[in-house]
DNA sequence: GATTACATACATTCTTGGATGTATATTATA
DNA sequence: TATAATATACATCCAAGAATGTATGTAATC
């Protein structure tokens, strides 16, 4: 009972994708064998071999299914394609509070940021997902900036900070926040309370 | 050559937590074997069973190396121990500066935030390692706010938002620098600005 | 002489990668 | 349109290495 069709072959790529997310997030990358996501997915090896290459390729397909729409999504709210109300201020809010309720809500992205930011090392074939990170920071500081550029034409931010700076500010709030809430499974110190730390970060700079 | 002095068993000892870091910090904690580890200390895995009964102790002694005393310092430059002017925005800053600066100077302690961030996974026997640190976050942002309540009495900060929403803020600020810190080994976003980056945040709060 | 501080040897368990098998889709051909 | 050829989507098997923990050996120290 091999040879599927394409569509069947495409739903056991997906299979096994998931199970991948799902014993890394158990047992660790490293400590999870090509054989326990196989029979997690209710493949063998074989199966797992023939859609990737090894343990790393399954890991950044993983990766690619939850980082490409989440940047795209990014986008928009931040640099106001989304069509909103010109409000700066308002669009970078909403982006954190974008993020922290996609995170609340997305078990699939919720497993993916668990599995990247506490159960894997960046070694060897995992060291340029470090720098793959690096250099989204980079671009998404950037787009943070430009949004206060206009909060801060429009008068909704006070100019005795540069944009940069402010834009820095936030991304290394934000940055704390997420490695926090993820790491905060309890909920009681972070994640029950992040839209509130989204607006007094927000609040500080108004006026 | 065998059956050293005390002394002797105790450098042996360091030797080993001292190798441990550095493969760790190479190779990844999951991918470091305690063979590996002996070879770069010199000894055989018999010595490294005699003074840690496996892999994840001899990890703990590492991490332990680094935090304790780094505790102790924190607590004395947030809560004014060590007898300098009470100002206390100032020892917030000045509590972010040092630890920064700590990260610069000290290769064992840079080595060991490394490890712990982008080298190990927090499954199985490091799982409480995880827990471990969000009790230390809750008692780091304790002291940090009890630094903004005097901050505000003495007028150093304004009273819209309360010390508790302040020293928060003030934490997830740091934390995200700190990971950024540890990730961005070019030096060129955030290792070569942490200084300015601390000001801005701390320029944030003033009057 | 007992214990310490290791070194050495051994048995076991995991994991990987590759080779090979094989039944079915798919495609080309006639 | 039927069929032959081939590529696909896996399953199965095997060999080899690597790592762990333990058990035991041993020489020096206390």
């Amino acid at each position: 009972m091999v040879r599927k069709t394409k569509e069947d072959a495409a739903i056991t790529r997906q299979r096994i994708i998931s199970s991948a997310r799902e014993v890394f997030l158990q047992k660790g990358v490293s400590r999870t064998s090509l054989e326990h996501i196989a029979s997690d997915a209710g493949v063998t090896r074989g199966a797992v071999y023939w859609h990737f290459a090894n343990k790393a390729e399954l890991f950044h397909a993983m990766r690619e299914e939850v980082y490409l729409p989440l940047i795209d999504r990014m986008d928009d709210t931040l640099l106001g394609n989304d069509g909103s109300s010109p409000d700066p201020l308002g669009r970078i809010r909403k982006h954190l509070v974008n993020t922290v309720q996609m995170l609340s809500e997305d078990q699939t992205m919720r497993e993916t940021y668990e599995v990247m930011m506490t159960k894997c090392e960046y070694v060897d074939e995992f060291a340029d997902v470090l720098k793959s990170i690096l250099s989204n920071c980079s671009e998404l500081i950037h787009k943070i900036e430009l949004a206060y550029v206009k909060a801060q034409e429009m008068g909704q931010v006070g100019k005795q900070l540069t944009a940069a700076e402010l834009a820095m500010d936030t991304h290394l709030f934000f940055s704390g926040l997420l490695h926090m809430w993820v790491k905060d499974t309890g909920g009681s110190l972070f994640r029950d309370n992040a839209l509130q730390l989204i607006d007094t970060h927000i609040k500080l700079r108004k006026k």
